[in-house]
RNA sequence: GCCGAUGUAGCUCAGUUUGGCAGAGCAACUGAUUCGUAAUCAGUAGGUCGGGUGUUCGAUUCACCUCAUCGGCACCA
């Protein structure tokens, strides 16, 4: 065995261990293996054995520097590893450098990590005062065997693998914060804290991992939006809102424009309905029950009243008002509806989470027969407007049956085995995410990450068996019976809010040219130039070019300087060379160069459509 | 809602350790400058130090409460 092999022969050999009643300390020279591939330090294989053994090595310096400290799990992670504990005084993140250098110390110590394996009722007497632990424990058979790894005075019930010692996790790591977490994640469970830290292979790697969270900072679009003037926050007036300023209220009319004309070329009808119900409705609909605490209500003229949360209630209101017969269908819906939601006040975050939100919504009403054909062609739309904003990698998940479901079983099976053959037939690749679905039907959920790799759901696919019922529609069939609709909730971005916090976040900015509000700055080098570059911007405005203009006298340095912190893509400079020539000179925000007439760059705009670039090239 | 941190000028942030007249840069405003691809110069103005209560001769600073934000957890029709 070379010396840098670090695997954890035991577990990845599947040795057969005796049982016995002592500990069995086992040592790996002694051990006879074959058929085994070694990993090998410096390897990305052993990067997650590694990462495992500094959870070990956190929780082995906290027991050193927290007499009573309990533990509860341990494991690596994508970018590291936590370990959650309890302590009686709580762990602050000031705390973590003490931690931080304790682990240092232990890898240097190099101590040996020893694979035991014990008897149930052994490891149950060691773990007494580890409440949590014996709860693991308590999942298990009393038959198994139990194992555990040792190093110094850690012992931890553990699964393993880890490698031979505590020197081979090295130094690229780093604590990286503290959260509090329930046991188990149940929030009826103890309140524990849970350390984060994120180790690499080389000080590059965490050098470029630590550069990689600095700089999910400087493109957040809270920052982001502030500088761009798209939005503004004042959580003292107005908590979980957002203010659109007058450029970002453009960014969103432009958006939703495109997508309300895209809408009724494929047969939606725009509605509008109102804020403010009586709250008799969302009783009716069964939302009231499960979701009181998340709906904004009071009494309003002696009135209970509800803020709506959502817009299926009102349109399914549209559709009695509207639909008699089988020959009106499918009927679709859409709306831009504003919605509010009293969301837990630590889930607020930026416009990705608000407590008042624009939802892109749509209702298909529909028969049995045509919900495939209804779902696929939501499908294909919903990807053509994801591709159109440049979003490739978006993840897709098909939401089953929760605990707590309205309706019957066999619809919930019918409505499930539809929505994912639609799925394989727009090629779209789902992960199942099982009880993850609504209260009254399964849906496919559309998510992007941010710039922290965080994942948000935008569009959704709903099917509903379960509203037309409880709120008591009906059409007329071709028989001359009634039959309830099948309703489809259909949502392309979701929130719009949400959606163009993930188009700041993932542009850093630099907003694709068809829906920048400002899709290009004309300014001056002198104030000679002003009287050409007054007619160039004049002539842009008129062929309806989103154009700004900065003809003050500063520099064009500090123009370019502030317009590029604007993120704004164009710049059209206009001196006493462009006076001369009849040309325009743009710079691009990255500092391309081109020279264009007038006439030239209003047909690049033109020819633009939903392409993100201007093709100057 | 929970754990931890934070809250000072429009923005970014010092100052609080040890209580004693509220600080800087950028932005804004005024004036000068007419400049060629990431910051021209000078001047002026701007803050109840998130809010409340307490301790104190005196609180931005200390204590308690509260609101909000950030990182997570939980929640997300």
């Amino acid at each position: 065995m070379s010396n840098n092999e670090i695997i954890d022969l035991h577990q990845y050999a599947n040795l057969k261990l005796p049982n016995s009643s002592d500990s069995q300390k086992i040592d790996i020279s002694k051990i006879q293996y074959t058929n085994m591939n070694p990993i090998y330090l410096n390897t990305e294989d052993a990067l997650h054995i590694l990462r495992h053994d500094a959870a070990h090595v956190l929780a082995q310096a906290i027991q050193e520097l927290y007499s009573n400290a309990e533990f509860g799990v341990g494991p690596s992670t994508e970018t590291g590893f936590f370990y959650d504990v309890k302590v009686s005084d709580s762990i602050s993140s000031d705390n973590l450098e003490e931690i931080e250098a304790k682990m240092r110390e232990i890898v240097n110590q190099k101590q040996r990590i020893f694979r035991e394996v014990w008897t149930y009722d052994q490891a149950y007497k060691f773990f007494k005062n580890q409440k949590y632990k014996l709860e693991i424990l308590n999942g298990l058979q009393k038959s198994e065997d139990i194992q555990v790894y040792r190093q110094g005075n850690f012992t931890d019930l553990c699964r393993g693998p880890h490698s031979l010692h505590t020197g081979n996790m090295g130094y690229n790591f780093k604590l990286t914060g503290v959260s509090g977490v329930y046991w188990k994640g149940d929030k009826n469970n103890d309140q524990m804290q849970r350390i984060y830290g994120t180790l690499w292979l080389t000080k590059e790697d965490l050098n470029q991992h630590l550069t990689f969270l600095k700089e999910a900072n400087e493109w957040d679009h809270r920052r982001l939006g502030q500088n761009m003037e798209l939005i503004h926050f004042d959580s003292q007036i107005s908590s979980g809102m957002t203010f659109w300023l007058p450029q970002g209220k453009l960014l969103f009319n432009l958006i939703s424009t495109y997508l309300s004309k895209l809408k009724a070329e494929h047969e939606y009808q725009e509605v509008s309905t109102p804020f403010l119900y009586n709250k008799v409705l969302w009783e009716k609909s069964g939302h009231w029950k499960l979701f009181q605490d998340n709906m904004i209500s009071f009494d309003f003229d002696e009135v209970p009243c509800v803020l709506k949360p959502m817009n299926c209630p009102a349109h399914i209101e549209i559709f009695r008002k509207m639909v008699k017969s089988y020959r009106d269908l499918p009927y679709k819906l859409a709306e831009f509806g504003f919605c509010h939601r009293y969301e837990p006040s630590g889930s607020l975050h930026g416009m990705m989470r608000t407590r008042g939100f624009t939802q892109d919504d749509a209702h298909i009403f529909c028969t049995a027969n045509q919900v495939e054909e209804m779902i696929l062609s939501c499908c294909n739309l919903l990807k053509q407007v994801y591709t159109n904003f440049g979003f490739e990698n978006i993840k897709v998940f098909l939401s089953t049956r929760p605990d707590e479901f309205a309706g019957d079983i066999s619809l919930w099976n019918q409505a499930e085995l539809a929505l994912e053959k639609a799925a394989k037939l727009a090629n779209l690749n789902y992960t199942i995410q099982p009880k993850e679905g609504a209260f009254y039907g399964p849906k496919l959920e559309f998510s992007i990450c941010d710039r922290r790799k965080r994942t948000w759901q935008c569009g959704t696919i709903q099917l509903d068996f379960v509203l037309p019922k409880s709120l008591d529609i009906g059409y007329v069939t071709e028989e001359g019976e009634i039959e309830r609709p099948v309703m489809i909730h259909y949502a392309i971005l979701g929130s719009l809010e949400r959606f163009i916090a993930i188009l700041i976040e993932h542009t850093k900015g630099l907003l694709p040219l068809w829906i920048a509000p400002t899709q290009i700055v004309i300014a001056t080098v002198s104030d000679e130039a002003k009287n050409f570059a007054e007619k160039v911007y004049s002539n842009l405005i008129k062929k309806e070019v989103r154009a700004k203009f900065d003809f003050t006298s500063k520099t064009l340095s500090s123009k370019i300087k502030l317009y590029t912190e604007k993120r704004i893509s164009l710049l059209g400079v206009i001196g006493k060379k462009e006076m001369q020539s009849n040309m325009i000179s743009i710079r691009k925000i990255s500092g391309k160069m081109y020279t264009l007439t007038l006439d030239e760059l209003v047909n690049h705009f033109k020819n633009l459509g939903t392409k993100s670039e201007l093709p100057l090239e």
